[in-house]
DNA sequence: TTGAAAGCGTTACCAA
DNA sequence: TTGGTAACGCTTTCAA
């Protein structure tokens, strides 16, 4: 709303003094921030590069910035890490999971922001909520097993956050189901997960019950550990032991035998949830929240196979 | 400085209120804030995982919040975004590499708060630096490969940015010095780097130039499909191909035969960089930068042995 | 120990 | 179109 000149000459002397808008005096006077806070639990972990590909994707053309805030898997800190986005202003939040202390829960719904709840599924989300759902993943991971023929199948899991117990709670009742449950097939830890601690897991558990004939692994890092593991005790895979990962990471097509697992939608977490928020934030009237499921297909590759005669 | 009584009752009244104080208002009173942005290239590379988990631990119990943002290798994203950035007056700056576009560079140099640049060496940083030298250890890793009798090495590369085109120099000038170079077994990309590509590119490589006895991949992905490709060729390694990486990610000790790379020091890249900028903000008369060097060791496993009569 | 007041660098609004 | 002037919600300083 200014004349060519004086647009002209202001341009000249920002450029000549170097000036840089101030971005704190710019939001207090606005009440607004470009801001979208993304809080998760892990960056060392493979699981959120993805979601974060498709988050920055969809981000890419907006005048939004995300700020990534890691809480490694502390609820304290995710509360705490909460607080300091608020104070903020940001104009939208991204949260993973469902699991927040009752703090940090109301702290979210008393926000004057959009929130958005990814890679999970819930009844009860605080506002907009995309993802899957790790229990019924972890049924049909388990029933693949079954179907195959394998009879006294194992679950290996690492770090057990809520989502991990929610995989393990889909596999012991789809074996409940069947009366095939055997809870000293279970092995779980609180160290986080990695390959190495999969071959450690896998070893311990092959030690104490060596007529496991099936590994159902909380991931793919630790599905990994127990392939390569595996390989290097000459096990035969999957003739006598079936493996089944869970995510789908790069890697997991790769290993020979390639790894059975299920192949999570975290692009798409990302990308669609970056834009529901965005919706959300651009169409303040829709007040109303938005919840999607979606799916996350099994994907067999060679570590498992139907076997001719079953093994029991 | 209050009585406790009226301490008290402002606590209450705070909570009552759910008050939080506005980061901005208080940013633009004191002209000072809490941020430490932190500018990598990519999230999707295990290789920041590392050094992310360097920075949160160093960072843990200080006052300073950590701003992750991620240009994707694009230089001229880089430089918006450091512009974006410095709009919010950071305590500090952590970029990756020395490799900034001109108007970046200018604006480290004339940015009023600390910057520390990580992941690689150079002779000229903007204040503070540590990393180590990419050329180096690419020469080591290639006079490996020779010392191990390897006589017609390869290269594997991705993606090519600044610090593997360093790594591509190490290597040819390695060979170049024993008169054994030949750059029709150079193979780039500009896609990047994953596991995949690796296989794809060794696949390429093998088509092209079957006599090779040896490859050095530019980092420990690509050194991973070459391996688990080999492994379904039923090729020798290390017996007739030596295979070495760079990175030492997770995974390279798990594979089979465990994979020969450099083990760059990227925790403490990320926390002694961390602890180095902290401390130049405490410290402010001390206003001289610091370069620090950190050695990468070569880390010798299956991939690659010293063979009886060179393979020549 | 408390209270009052003057900025901080923008945005938003109104009058010219 | 332009210029002027209140906010915005803190921190800082100074006086009481």
């Amino acid at each position: 709303m200014v004349s060519d000149k004086v647009r002209e000459r202001v341009l000249a002397v920002v450029e000549r003094l170097g000036y840089v808008p101030d971005a704190a005096a710019s939001a207090l006077a606005s009440k607004r921030t470009d801001l979208i806070g993304l809080l998760v639990p892990s960056l060392t972990n493979n699981v959120f590069a993805e979601v974060l590909r498709g988050i920055y994707d969809a981000s890419e053309d907006t005048p939004f910035n995300v700020q990534i805030v890691n809480f490694r898997y502390s609820p304290l800190k995710e509360e705490q890490l909460i607080r300091t986005l608020l104070r903020q202003k940001p104009a939208g939040l991204m949260v993973t999971g469902f699991d927040q202390t009752a703090e940090a829960r109301a702290m979210l719904e008393g926000a004057d922001c959009r929130v958005v709840q990814i890679m999970d599924s819930g009844d009860d989300p605080v506002d907009l909520s995309i993802g899957f759902s790790h229990y019924a993943s972890a049924v049909d991971a388990t029933r693949h097993l079954l179907a195959c023929g394998y009879r006294r199948p194992a679950f290996l899991g690492a770090r057990m956050d809520p989502r991990s117990q929610r995989r393990l709670a889909g596999f012991t009742d789809a074996l409940k189901e069947t009366g095939m449950f055997d809870p000293t097939r279970i092995v779980t830890t609180p160290q986080s997960s990695s390959i190495g601690l999969g071959t450690q897991l896998f070893a311990d558990l092959i030690a104490r019950r060596p007529d496991t004939d099936a590994i159902f692994c909380n991931n793919d890092d630790l599905a990994a550990g127990v392939l390569l593991e595996a390989q290097r005790r000459y096990f035969d895979v999957p003739g006598k032991l079936g493996v089944c990962g869970f995510n789908d990471l790069e890697f997991s097509r790769h290993l020979n035998p390639g790894l059975t697992t299920i192949a999570t939608p975290r692009y798409d977490v990302g990308r669609r949830g970056f834009e529901m928020l965005r919706t959300a934030i651009d169409t303040p009237d829709e007040a109303q929240g938005g919840k999607v499921d979606l799916p996350a297909q099994l994907v067999e590759r060679g570590s498992t196979r139907r076997l001719d005669s079953p093994s029991a």
